[in-house]
DNA sequence: ACCTGAACACCGTTCAAGT
DNA sequence: ACCTGAACACCGTTCAAGT
């Protein structure tokens, strides 16, 4: 579905008398001005609520004020609604990292992995039911195309350069940077996902230790791989 | 739901003439003889087909050749029946879980660990979809009182116990038990969840390598958490 | 005691008809 | 061009009625 077909401002159409300011509210009589972008925000809305299973489309279309039927003039399936859905957190979420990465030492790569690995977490504890709905796949019809996979493939890249840097100043004690990455990827996300299943309660991990015991998590790990031998016990 | 009520041979009831053998199949009339459990079996068999979500009461009713209704005598909802269903998962993991530790060397609990972790992974690889309907809840009314819980609260302690005792022996160069156990978990259940949840391949990670992976990611953190230095990069 | 089958309130999705 | 509203095939769940 190529949905590439609208110029800013150029093609000169038949004309079109009564356009007025096309912005303001004016009571949303039948056509409604942006119901893509609304429904989006209700489907988010109810995410939020209910996490990912909780989304409907006529929901949505209540929310919206609109009929059952009007949501698929704008996206062909539930499917699709959720990927757009999707999207949107991951933009989010890749926004608020961006953020934290800005904010840390340049020189210092592993320094820089852990405050992604922070942030990651961060996020990902603030926000779970977004998060699971772009960590889970099964909203995503083809993982190519999609901004979503593009977002997340920008962030591997990230991470595996910010490794590669580490190894190359010498600041890891091992060598096999794919195996680092992944079981650095497998810990993170399986920290956010434990919070996410719920399983902290059945470990001793109560809401207020999360958020310090996802740093101490993250820090063992790094001691894990780091040369510095470090404190020990 | 107290279903305590069945004690296994006393009672006896108001005489019951035609009882006969009570076990033949007997080309099932009209009453069932075993619907709960035929139910269970049509549900696992969904889930292997196309995981959680493609579970409906209907379908498992149908292929048990009874009335959409009928299932409501056994189970009070569609979460019941789901609960079950997990409860069956969980013993087989469980029981997989158990019978690769029994092979296993008894004095050396890091390498115990290693075991358990390995035949958590493996089993998790090998049945994705069960795999996530232990693991996800909202299957689950109650955490409490359920089997499940039951089950994966032992395998807990276990670890646990494992780990302390390594600890014990001098194995571990780090004195935090409960940080180790919860990175360790987050580690593999991670692991476990980037195979279901499809992140693999953006992770440069084949169907064929998985396997392999899964032993160096695990290697990989007991080498950071173990005494020994072993051999660097 | 267990099962049927119709019923109800929900879904996702389609489509003629309206504006 | 966009929206309505009825329709269809699905759900989960209930309940009288059957055996």
């Amino acid at each position: 579905m190529p949905a590439a077909s609208k110029p800013p401002a150029a093609k000169a159409g038949p004309a079109k008398p009564r356009r007025r300011n096309a912005r303001a509210p004016a009571a949303r009589p039948y056509h409604h001005g942006d119901l893509r972008r609304v429904l989006i925000d209700a489907a988010l809305q109810l995410v939020g609520e209910g996490g990912p299973e909780a989304v409907s489309v006529r929901e949505a279309a209540r929310r919206a004020g609109v009929s059952p039927g009007a949501p698929f003039r704008h996206f062909p399936s539930r499917d699709a609604l959720m990927n757009a859905v999707a999207e949107e957190a991951q933009r989010r979420f890749r926004a608020e990292i961006e953020a934290a990465l800005s904010a840390a030492p340049a020189g210092d790569p592993l320094g820089r992995f852990r405050c992604l690995g922070l942030a990651y977490l961060r996020w990902a504890m603030k926000n779970p039911t977004h998060f699971e709905i772009i960590s889970s796949r099964r909203f995503f019809d083809h993982d190519r195309a999609s901004g979503v996979s593009q977002d997340n493939a920008e962030l591997i890249d990230l991470t595996e350069r910010m490794l590669a840097e580490a190894f190359a100043q010498g600041q890891l004690r091992v060598g096999d940077l794919k195996r680092v990455q992944i079981a650095g990827r497998a810990l993170i996300y399986g920290f956010a996902r434990m919070n996410i299943d719920g399983h902290f309660p059945r470990w001793g991990v109560t809401g207020a230790d999360a958020g310090r015991t996802a740093e101490d998590v993250l820090d063992l790990f790094i001691e894990g791989i780091a040369k510095v031998p470090g404190k020990s016990a």
